[in-house]
DNA sequence: ATCTTATATTGACATATTTCGATGTATATG
DNA sequence: CATATACATCGAAATATGTCAATATAAGAT
């Protein structure tokens, strides 16, 4: 029997091919905790809030709604999904709600 | 006129108020690219994907197949949205199809 | 107490995403 | 040629997400 190129002797998942994979196991609570965060980073108005928090220090809500042109409440959903990613931290001072890293 | 903590003798957004994020500007593409990338690992599956790749140089579609319990037109839609932000390369191989980071 | 301001929440709607079965395409084998 | 295998694409269904108007809440100002 002759030797064929690249092992083409098998199909591709005989048990030969599940070796490369098999045993994998991963920790699920670390894979959600990331994927939590990451899609929380991988939305454009998310991303830049991140961005201008690490510039400002603090800077409350009615700061932000100056700059992304949505509504105040769809600003507040996004703070929601950052602190719920565990990404931001709220302090609240009087009426108003001060957002940092 | 007596000062009040945290400057509260004005409403937030006023003039003042702005000043802190006044004149941000964002790099649109960057922040699209970004996002894009992040928002790719920010899925379960395709975080692990990236995982196993980053063990294994390169792994074959039915490879990947055999580690999640999904049907394999929706492994094959993962790995279109891992190409398409640029996490993933594809390199094909008779009718294998070898992905890598 | 009443009114105003800052922020959160609710409910609805439009759009996007995930998933699958069915089908298409390309390559290899007999 | 015909058949089988590996993978991609299409179309549909279910679910998730982004957005807003309306409303709620809570604190400050008058």
């Amino acid at each position: 029997m002759a030797t064929k190129m690249f092992s083409l002797e098998r199909r591709c998942c005989d048990d030969g091919c599940m070796a490369a994979v098999a045993g994998t196991h991963f920790n699920e609570t670390e894979i959600h905790e990331q994927t939590a965060a990451l899609d929380a980073l991988g939305d454009e108005i998310r991303l830049k809030m991140i961005r201008l928090l690490a510039q400002h220090d603090a800077l409350c809500v009615c700061e932000l709604e100056q700059v992304f042109e949505v509504e105040q409440p769809t600003i507040s959903h996004h703070l929601k999904v950052l602190r719920e990613a565990g990404l931001v931290d709220v302090q609240r001072r009087g009426t108003w709600a001060y957002y940092s890293l």
